[in-house]
DNA sequence: CTTAAATATACCTTGACACGTATATGCTCA
DNA sequence: TGAGCATATACGTGTCAAGGTATATTTAAG
């Protein structure tokens, strides 16, 4: 669990994420929008806290989550060296947001990915090794 | 594997992706520059491919491998909702607004995210229904 | 000090997935 | 047709993370 990459792979913690952006909450109230059991609510966000996605502090009995940026930009980082090539394919990208433009903001997202049949070309090419 | 989020949290399938933005390669082109046995590779390109990440063409006995945009949109469609935690960093992020994310530009406002905040009100809960 | 509430942690079980080895499939050329 | 290369898949195995239940810790209030 070393990179930021896995800890948004889980959809609870990106459900959880997704909730800090309005405002900072409580276990509690995360637990109760997020129908998440109080241990699991408070493992995503120790997981959370130690990469740095999120910070607390103490009110009282509860603790106060809010969101911090720096992983962020990092996934945002790596996202860069793909974004020129995407660019250019804008238009063959406008079908593909058709079908994929529902965002998994609660858990338990099942979607078919589209079996994209290959191009099949066959082009003769030259032996291997010759 | 439902997600697009846990398909980039691994990391060969991370090197392969990257790998694939120069150009596109075969699968012991992969193999060779990134020190992967084949069945990895290739193990790791079923995933990739269903996922919508990559496409092949037939060449010969070999299969090339490129990259595909739609599932790297997705991604940034859903990191687009904590861009004001770091609003004006990036500028290889800027010119990517600037062209494409018009709509909400007018984000910031904002205060700026330090954690400096220190909430610390003592609302003194009143409490346990008794 | 005792009780109740909010949150954190421990222990256990389970399931997913990544890897390696071996093998199958497909393609080209002699 | 057979040999050889490139790629895909099957199967067995080990690791690790996520969830559940139970319990510990901290804090407020009476």
């Amino acid at each position: 669990m070393e990179s930021v990459f896995e800890i948004i792979a889980e959809p609870n913690r990106r459900a959880i994420l997704t909730l800090l952006v309005s405002s900072e909450q409580s276990v509690g109230e995360i637990e109760r929008q997020l129908r998440m059991t109080q241990p699991t609510v408070s493992k995503h966000l120790r997981v959370l806290r130690e990469a740095g996605f999120v910070e607390s502090t103490v009110d009282a009995q509860r603790r106060l989550y809010r969101l911090k940026p720096g992983p962020f930009q990092e996934v945002d980082a790596w996202l860069a060296q793909f974004r020129r090539f995407w660019s250019a394919h804008v238009d063959a990208l406008e079908r593909h947001l058709d079908r994929m433009d529902r965002m998994d903001q609660d858990r338990e997202n099942e979607s078919t990915p589209t079996k994209r049949k290959t191009t099949k070309e066959k082009t003769t090419r030259p032996k291997p090794r010759a």
